[in-house]
DNA sequence: GATCAATATAGACAGTGTCAAGATTGCTTG
DNA sequence: CAAGCAATCTTGACACTGTCTATATTGATC
C-alpha cells in the first residue's frame, strides 16, 4: 500500500520517465478514495499529489473509468481471500459456528475496507459498458468460489435439500445488503453489527438444515 | 410526475417570476435521473431544460445536495406504501405465498424505481451529514412501517420465537441487497429475479416459523 | 548512431457547482 | 394607493473537473 520504492533513476531532479507511475496511480488512487471518499478522488489531483502532469495517467489509464476498475480489480481479489479462507476443513461436518464466523468476516471486510467495497460493486462501474474483462472475470471468480463454498456446506451436511446455486445467490444478497446499509450510513448502529451478522448465520444455517 | 400545470399568469413573454418552480424542478430531477442517470443529473441542465437561468434553481434548493434530498424523500414516500400494502388481512393466518408477494413487490419496487432506489439508499446521501429532517424522519417512518409488518405476521404465528427487530433488519437487508445486485447491474440475469423473490421468501417463512 | 514507440508535457475546451451583485416582481403595510 | 421589503430570477465570475490535441523527451531497437 505505501510505497516508498525509491525512483529508478535519482536524477537531482526528476526524471522525465517516472518508470513506476501505473503502480503508484493504483497505490494513491485507493489512498484518496478512504481518506476523502469517491468525490476527493480526480484524476488531476491524482496527478499532482504524484508529482506529474495531469494528463500522464491517461497513458496508463484510458479513462478515469478504466482507473477505477483497476482500483476495483484489486478490491475482487481482496475479497475474494477473505470468501476463500473459511474456518471449516474440507469434508468435515461445520457448524453453526463456523458460518458464523464466515458472515462476521464477510462483513467486516466490507467495514474495513467500506471504499473499495462501495466502488467495486457500485453502479458507476457494473453500468458503464467499458468494464474491463480483467475486472469481469475477477469479479466472476469471487462470486465462483462463494458458490463453491455453499456447495462444500451443503454436501457435508447429508440431508440437506437446498438448491446451492439459490442460495449462495440468497445468502449473498443478505450479506451484501448488510454491507451496504451499514457501510452506506443508513444502518448507524455499529455496535449491532455482530448481532445481525449472528442473526443472519442463523437463518443461513437453519435454511441449510432444510431437511427433505 | 407530468407536470402539464398551466403557467399562472400565461402572457405571451415569460414571466419573471416563474410561480411553479419548486415543483416541476422536483418533477425534472426525477425525469433525468430516469433517462439519463445520476451523471446526467446536473443543476445546470435542469435550469436548462426548464428555461430558467442556472441558479435559479438555488432559490429553492440551497444546494444540489437539498435537490437530491427532496427526490429522494418522495421516493421514501413511494416506499413506505409498497411496504405498508401487505397481501394479508389482520390477524389473520399468513401464508408463505403472502411472504412471497410481499418480496416480489420489494424488489419490483426498486427495480422500477430503479433510479430513485439508486438515490434514496446512496451513500452520497447518508454520509452528507446535511440531509434534511424531512428526509430523516421520512426514510426512519418507511423502516418502522416494515417492522410493523414483521410484528404483525410473528403475531399471526403463534408459536413464532424470533426477535422482530433483529428479523426485520436482517430481512430488509436481503431485500435490499437483491435490489441492489439487480439494479447495479451486477446481477444480470433478470429472468431470475423471481426464482430468486421466491427463494428468499422461502427463507423469511421458514424462520417466522421457528419454534421456541 | 538513427529510429521508433513509449511516456511525459502544456494548452485548450466544454462542462460542472456555487458564490456575489444586481434586476424584477408580488405582497404587505402605512 | 404608494412605499418598501422580501422573495424570486438574472448575469458574471471563479475554481474545479475529465479529456482531447499537439508537442517534447526518453529508453530501447535495428
Amino acid at each position: 500500500m505505501t510505497n516508498t520504492s525509491p525512483e529508478p533513476c535519482q536524477s537531482s531532479d526528476k526524471p522525465y520517465h517516472h518508470g513506476d507511475l501505473r503502480r503508484q496511480i493504483l497505490d494513491e488512487a485507493a489512498r484518496l478514495l478512504k481518506e476523502e471518499g469517491e468525490a476527493g478522488l480526480s484524476m488531476r489531483k491524482l496527478a499532482q499529489n504524484l508529482g506529474v502532469s495531469r494528463t500522464a495517467p491517461y497513458h496508463h489509464f484510458t479513462d478515469k473509468q478504466a482507473l477505477l476498475c483497476g482500483v476495483a480489480e484489486e478490491g475482487f481479489r481482496r475479497l475474494r481471500e477473505v470468501v476463500r479462507t473459511p474456518p471449516y476443513v474440507k469434508g468435515a461436518e461445520i457448524s453453526e459456528a463456523s458460518v458464523r464466523v464466515f458472515v462476521r468476516r464477510y462483513v467486516q471486510f466490507s467495514i474495513d475496507n467500506a471504499e473499495y467495497y462501495e466502488l467495486m460493486f457500485g453502479a458507476r462501474l457494473w453500468k458503464s459498458q467499458q468494464l474491463s474483462d480483467s475486472l469481469k472475470t475477477e469479479a466472476h471468480d469471487a462470486f465462483k468460489v462463494y458458490i463453491e463454498q455453499i456447495r462444500a456446506w451443503q454436501q457435508s451436511i447429508s440431508n440437506s435439500n437446498i438448491d446451492a446455486l439459490r442460495f449462495a445467490q440468497v445468502s449473498w444478497s443478505t450479506l451484501h445488503g448488510m454491507s451496504r446499509l451499514l457501510i452506506d450510513g443508513i444502518y448507524l448502529d455499529v455496535s449491532a453489527i455482530n448481532v445481525m451478522s449472528d442473526t443472519a448465520a442463523k437463518m443461513f444455517w437453519q435454511q441449510l438444515y432444510l431437511p427433505a
